[in-house]
DNA sequence: TTGTAAGCGTTATCAT
DNA sequence: ATGATAACGCTTACAA
């Protein structure tokens, strides 16, 4: 199989057996077909030999690059597409510096928070013609470490959630670059973005406050330490409410149904609680679904508020007052940060790298 | 700045300038440090220098390889560590072949469908070890075929949602395997996975009809030809209910604002309309949405079905009745095909390609 | 217009 | 235990 250039007009350098002969200059030269039928990938040389004209030729048929004959550009591509050649990727990069691989590891792809998240991650990504492998690791730490263990073999730089703590990112990092999402900013000596939990949980409580809520509790979520929990513990404090830990219940999955579940804990141990403050929005929903279910009604019997500002709140009966954090401009920021590491500045630290949330009142609260 | 073996035990190879000299082979060698401050990114070459051995023992110190001396292994790390070294993802790449990177464009993360079809990607992606290169085409031409354009270069693979035509995706596709998601199966040459819209929309209807339904609408989505609307028509025919193109409203935007707007027009137009059959759960939410508003009770002034069974539907009052869809399993189904296609097998046509809804009974129909 | 030569940074293989 | 050498597949620079 091979193809010739129309007939008569043989030039020199595509002619006759010339080419085999002189362009395999390998040793075990293997034949793209072999006899048991596996397939080898085809090379540029493979395309080189079949179209009878040099590896380079190929090259610039591909890649359309000028200086080159239309009739022969012509060949090379049907003898490409013949042999179902594509550039290896990697040959390619090992000689054209410039593509930018990160990887972005998300907690949870179901809970809405996250996909918004990983929105303006990609997002700001493609501005700067980067590109971004994302690992789902569904909650689970063994497969944070490995999305790490492979991440920092195959991208040049990681931002994401991670629970362990710094010196075993270290070891699963072999020093790719790393930007924490979400946790606070003394917690670890890693380029990080973050939440100003304080924040939000102080105008959410002080709503809370001025509309004569007195006894508020909250489902925490699971989180590292100083969180949003602690946050509500001071400021419970400042405002001089008999709140204390016992008002808090833990609520290990971030979803509805673990919302439904820790309210229920939390009605049987405070039943005169009259607001709760949510970890998430997805949390604060279970709340009101089972508040509702307990016949109490909301937001009289019981005011909700949660946390996050997903979309979804708008869509809930009544609708879910929150602290609505911009998530897209989250991960705008971890790409931000990335950005600097790379080049060798010193990443934000503070308040610039974090978001605030703001109060937005709907119905429940 | 040099490492030193510790004093005393200096071995030949280790020993005095004899690597700087004998090991730098090059002929430009830059140094890692330029003068003009600007770093060129370490090699296993610089390491070796620095570390005075060759680039064999640093690759075998870096890959945790046996066969080298424990304390000439901390001394090459130490070298690494010091210039920052990183093993170039591209010349391993070009060396060790397997390492698998699937495309995955996505056209709105933000419609909670998406990320769960996504999340089933990522899920056969890494039982397979591949990695998921994850694009956000924003519901945007122009933005699916810059997708295409760079995935063809940097992946194996792709899965996705296309608008084009097949020969314009062939354009810009550079010969790497495709698996198109959502299409139907005869509009397409490539492989592909897909919802069985028929059966979807035939299971709705029927339960709007045996529940006294005759006069249906449906809000549909934009989509390529052969969908959802067809299989409504078609349906609407077999029932021999009087509905034509006339109680079809387009929605452009498939979001809850679009099913608002798209539910105003069709109540302006078919104000008579008893029941509508939304493109999607989100479109449905917002007809529920509109209906209420217009004073209309759901399901009682208007029976409202939607398609998709997002977990979000379980939230709204009522809740929304739907064709549940296994969007984890569509991902899945994807990622065979390229598995499939990849080994040159044929994929999966007909049935075996498809998903087919089911009907989930809750209370908006 | 086309071909030749020299790397790119890494690992595998085989010596030593 | 360590090193020399040869790939891996491609592009850039230069020569013809």
């Amino acid at each position: 199989m091979r193809i010739a250039p129309a007939s008569g007009e043989c030039g020199a350098a595509a002619c006759s057996s010339v080419p085999d002969t002189v362009l395999d200059v390998r040793t075990d030269n293997q034949p793209a077909e072999r006899p048991d039928g596996v397939r080898r990938r085809a090379t540029i040389h493979d395309v080189a030999r079949l179209a009878g004209v040099s590896r380079q030729t190929v090259s610039r048929a591909v890649n359309d690059k000028g200086e080159i004959d239309p009739g022969t550009k012509e060949r090379v591509l049907e003898a490409a597409r013949l042999l179902d050649y594509r550039p290896s990727r990697f040959a390619r990069g090992l000689v054209q510096k410039g593509a930018v691989t990160a990887g972005l590891v998300i907690p949870d792809l179901r809970n809405p928070f996250f996909p918004e998240v990983a929105a303006g991650v990609l997002e700001a990504a493609e501005a700067r013609g980067w590109q971004v492998v994302v690992w789902d690791s569904r909650i689970d730490e063994a497969r944070e470490r490995e999305a790490l263990d492979v991440l920092s073999h195959q991208a040049d730089a990681v931002m994401g959630y991670f629970k362990d703590p710094d010196d075993v990112l270290t070891r699963h990092l072999g020093g790719v670059p790393l930007v924490l999402l979400e946790r606070g900013p003394q917690q670890t000596g890693f380029a990080a973005v973050g939440i100003d939990a304080g924040a939000g949980v102080e105008q959410g409580m002080n709503h809370l406050f001025r509309a004569g809520h007195r006894r508020i509790g909250m489902l925490d979520g699971v989180h590292g330490p100083g969180s949003r929990r602690q946050a509500f513990l001071d400021q419970a404090r400042r405002l001089g409410l008999a709140v204390d830990e016992d008002w808090v219940v833990t609520c290990p999955e971030h979803s509805v149904a673990g919302g439904e579940a820790a309210m229920e804990r939390l009605l049987a141990r405070r039943p005169e609680v009259t607001a709760v403050f949510g970890f998430n929005d997805l949390i604060a929903i279970g709340a009101m679904r089972t508040a509702r279910r307990r016949g109490r009604s909301v937001p009289d019997g019981l005011a909700v508020i949660g946390f996050d500002g997903l979309s979804l709140g708008e869509l809930v009966e009544p609708a879910l007052t929150t602290l609505h954090i911009d998530k897209r401009q989250l991960g705008r920021l971890a790409v931000e940060q990335v950005a600097r590491l790379r080049a060798g500045e010193e990443p934000l630290r503070g308040a610039d790298a974090w978001v605030t949330p703001e109060l937005v009142l709907r119905g429940s609260a």
